[in-house]
DNA sequence: ATGATGCTTCGGCGACGATCGAAGCATGAA
DNA sequence: TTCATGCTTCGATCGTCGCCGAAGCATCAT
């Protein structure tokens, strides 16, 4: 009746349960088969390629062929913008998983949103490189001459990332921790050196674990201590 | 089956028809009543009431009460967030509108996003306090020392802003141009202004008309030439 | 070839939920 | 009070869509 591109559609096919959970299982950044999204989603494998058809025919999935297999990853960082900011707005709305287990801890101290960290750990990075005066906060986020030198020396090709499209520095907000953490090319290529170096390990689901070194050298280098 | 809070009730909440075209009419910032939302999505009274009550029980919606009338807006900025990015995907999955008439046009020209102007006039906008170097665009957004006098002397109150907890800047995704306007505490402080200096109304819907001299004065001192 | 694996298509079943008519409940006006 | 307006609740209908079993295609291995 009005006037826009209708979101109807698009939204209805991120609320089936079964495509949501493919959809969240995506978020970690890996591409997955058909297969294991049909268990992630807990369905048959018939009724997952129906889901996965629609997904990427709506362009929110992206497929690539090798083999036998087919490998479907979210088609662009604002699909999973979207899918985070859902989850801010689930958790206000008291719609946490009724299986909170130990996982979900794990979740909360560290995880991937995309391709950048996130949970407790993402939001004290942020708030580490504020407080080092690396970032400038000024109601939104810009690199400091200091920042820019400090992450030349920390390994990061910062030339390459200004060449992108994509924005240097992003603030995203933290379904669990309510704050911002850092997003963005930077963002990614922070988490990514994070891994280079052995400081953390990305898992097969969407949790980061620290090693005991990387877990110190984090605190004292990057990292606000926990508030 | 999985960990964090699950999306799919709050995404199949906004997936019907009905209550989209609820919440798009909502994020014009203007707070309207039961009857009108009904007659936006082309329901009876009594079935947008049961929808209604779905997206206030989840907290998309707050519901104010005067006298017979219920008023309902959306809660925070971030819903608006959410459906505006759903849109951008929208349109990138082909998913116009199939009535595109002159409505769509002046739509595209000007519109409120929530509280702050979007289109290609709110793409201009930023793209000519970008150009004048009153906001710093280095992969984000922040304000700068010449942009800080100039706001002061527009008129815009930016102490007040900054105590607020609300990001000034903030980049915001338009889904008709696919670039950047801005958004956040001061993108929605300046369209205030711009309507109370009169260059600018707000129209009942989310079209934004400017005056003659508006539009000419807008472009002089704030607004990058259309590219 | 033969079989195995990964995935898609087809058909039918079942359930959820969107819808509206009718009735009920408030609030405000006369 | 009496009536009108704005909204909610109830009950019943009906369409859509998610689901799986079974069969059909591909691709790869032997």
């Amino acid at each position: 009746m009005k006037e826009g591109p209708s979101i109807a559609p698009i939204a209805a096919l991120i609320g089936d349960p079964a495509r949501a959970n493919m959809l969240t299982a995506l978020m970690a950044g890996r591409a997955l088969t058909a297969s294991e999204l049909a268990a992630e989603a807990g369905v048959t494998l018939q009724t997952a390629s129906g889901h996965l058809a629609r997904l990427e025919s709506a362009r929110l999935l992206v497929v690539e062929k090798q083999g036998r297999h087919r490998y479907f990853r979210l088609s662009e960082p604002d699909v999973a913008q979207v899918l985070e900011n859902l989850m801010g707005i689930a958790a206000r709305a008291g719609l946490a998983r009724v299986r909170t287990g130990p996982r979900d801890h794990a979740l909360r101290k560290a995880r991937v949103c995309y391709d950048h960290l996130a949970g407790e750990r993402g939001v004290a990075l942020l708030r580490g490189l504020d407080e080092r005066r690396l970032i400038a906060d000024e109601g939104t986020l810009a690199l400091t001459e200091a920042g820019r030198r400090f992450f030349c020396d920390f390994g990061i090709d910062l030339e390459r990332l200004e060449r992108s499209r994509r924005p240097l520095c992003r603030a995203c907000l933290d379904w669990s921790e309510r704050r911002h953490h850092l997003g963005g090319a930077l963002g990614a290529a922070i988490l990514a050196r994070l891994c280079d170096l052995g400081w953390a390990r990305r898992g097969a689901d969407r949790v980061v674990t620290f090693s005991p070194r990387g877990e110190h050298e984090f605190a004292r280098v990057l990292a606000a201590p926990l508030s």
